[in-house]
DNA sequence: CTGAAAGCGCTTACAG
DNA sequence: CTGAAAGCGCTTACAG
């Protein structure tokens, strides 16, 4: 590949002003910089980002840990960070953990080798005491529930108020023995399962323990989770499942399960993914803005790289969407 | 940030000897190597990969051309590649063209600006005749169903054969008058096209040029084109779409527009997506090896850049999967 | 308006 | 086993 050095020696001037006329610097007479783009094109001359980043010390790439792309309401984040990336021209690099810690690990580290200029985590496998070390706080972002710490900025919704608010709608439709499904394991963070408590507390209904489900997070989970509670003597009238994917599996096989729903087993997701309103029947959720969540994330992270002013943050509305599963 | 200057002082030896230490080089003393790393260790020194980059001319990313992540299709092959990718040490870029031409030749550029180490492309935008000037066939490898060029390696499907067989299944089960629906614009290189008309012709049935429907690609899509066709005055009395999301949206609408499937209305899908089973009524579909696709694709990018044996290429093979939608 | 030279943070051939 | 020095391909302060 041509250099900016063989573009140099073909026009006959120097490195530098060949360098400027690539940068648009005013100090180029017309007629050289005419001449060095001419001779850029017909050596089909692209400058090395590479060497451009070593001296500018930007790699114009942000990374952003997920899960995994394939559950939509992380490819919807995905989708949503980088036009915001691309607008301020960076590219999004996809780092997903699959749940392993030394993943994770990998990932904060190509932040502190300069790989890419900035992070956005939604999602944490490692204790934040580990990851403390790995965090510049200057060039990271956490969007989605997790909730390391104070000092970093977070993106999220109101996850105690939208459960709350939902679970209330339950017990007032009458459904008092309600499952709670989650994709995570830990108790004294969730707030949802906090949310879920309290309106329990505050309709006077006990909530009962045994109705809780850890580490249920995908189709399949939701589907084997209603295979599972088909043996129960007393089973769950309504079930809360943290997701659509998963409330999409307890629908499906509640069809082949001769559950009716929402009569024998009522169905409340969260999200709202496409998938809520082509499952039969549909599937009533708690609305979260995917969407914003994502550019709010990626607007606050150009805030921090760029200098520029901050959006105001905010915790994000959700609403609840009343369809047929419940 | 510390550097690998930084931490020679500090040991009081070269640069070139942590550098060696660095990358296990084998002539570094024990005793030293053991000092090099307790002081990166206490400095929390993490090496430039940008600058490594410029030495060794590689950034150990690849990307990855796709129309968009929120596509289930999509973001099944870009979870594949980036775990071949991960195995081999590379990360992965995730690169929308959103059906932009100007995205997709910016993406090109980065290749050759040495952003990316390689690339998969899944789509297309431009044409060949554009992108030809772009394309290192070093670098480069075709996923997916973009049938540009022979010199190109390409993993795919037989798309004529799949779509053959799905459709004759159709109409030896009675159906007669089916409509196509396709995401794309373009009929000569569709091959899917091409079988779809093929099974027509092999089963004495003429293929009805008013049923095709054009730039039909996602749920909303599908949804519309089932409200349009309640007022034909000749409905079809099957539809083959091209993705299951397309059916997924076709099923939705038709249960709100009280089409019964498969009764009044047989819709086929393509891709076996998750989804294809949570419908209702469930989808009959071809089955496409997403993952497979995937996984080839990056293995044999990843057999040009690290010059290891490439796999046979071949035609990766589909099946059909009976539900209850036909 | 133009150029020589230093420097970004590494790796490696060469010499010891 | 170790180090001085060149070089990867750019940008930019300095001098003209």
């Amino acid at each position: 590949m041509a250099t900016i050095e063989d573009v140099a020696k073909k026009v006959g001037v120097s490195v530098t002003t060949v360098s400027r006329a690539l940068n648009n610097h005013p100090y180029v007479s017309e007629k050289t910089q005419k001449l060095i783009f001419e001779a850029m094109e017909t050596m089909n001359y692209t400058p090395n980002r590479i060497a451009q980043q070593l001296r500018g010390k930007q790699t114009k790439l942000i990374g952003v840990i997920i899960s995994r792309v394939t559950n939509p309401f992380f490819s919807y984040l995905v989708d949503a960070i980088e036009q915001v990336a691309y607008r301020n021209g960076y590219q999004v690099v996809v780092l997903q953990t699959l749940e392993d810690k030394n993943r994770e690990i990998n990932f904060l580290q190509m932040l502190q080798a300069k790989q890419i200029d900035g992070l956005i985590m939604t999602n944490a496998e490692n204790s934040y005491k580990t990851l403390k070390r790995y965090i510049d706080l200057s060039k990271v972002v956490i969007c989605n529930r997790y909730t390391a710490n104070d000092e970093m900025p977070i993106i999220k919704i109101d996850e105690h108020l939208a459960t709350h608010e939902a679970v209330t709608y339950l017990l007032t439709k009458g459904y008092t023995n309600i499952a709670y499904l989650t994709g995570g394991s830990i108790q004294d963070t969730d707030f949802r399962l906090q949310g879920f408590i309290s309106a329990h507390q505050s309709f006077g209904v006990s909530y009962n323990e045994e109705l809780f489900f850890p580490n249920i997070l995908t189709i399949e989970d939701g589907k084997n989770w209603t295979k599972t509670i088909c043996s129960f003597p007393k089973k769950p009238d309504a079930v809360f499942a943290n997701g659509d994917l998963v409330a999409a599996g307890v629908i499906g096989q509640s069809y082949d399960e001769n559950i009716k729903i929402p009569d024998e087993l009522a169905v409340l997701g969260f999200d709202d993914q496409p998938i809520a309103s082509l499952v039969y029947p549909k599937l009533t959720t708690i609305r979260q803005p995917i969407q914003e969540m994502g550019e709010y994330a990626a607007e606050i992270l150009f805030s921090k790289l760029l200098g520029t002013r901050a959006p105001k943050q905010i915790d994000l509305k959700t609403s609840l969407i009343i369809r047929e599963s419940t």
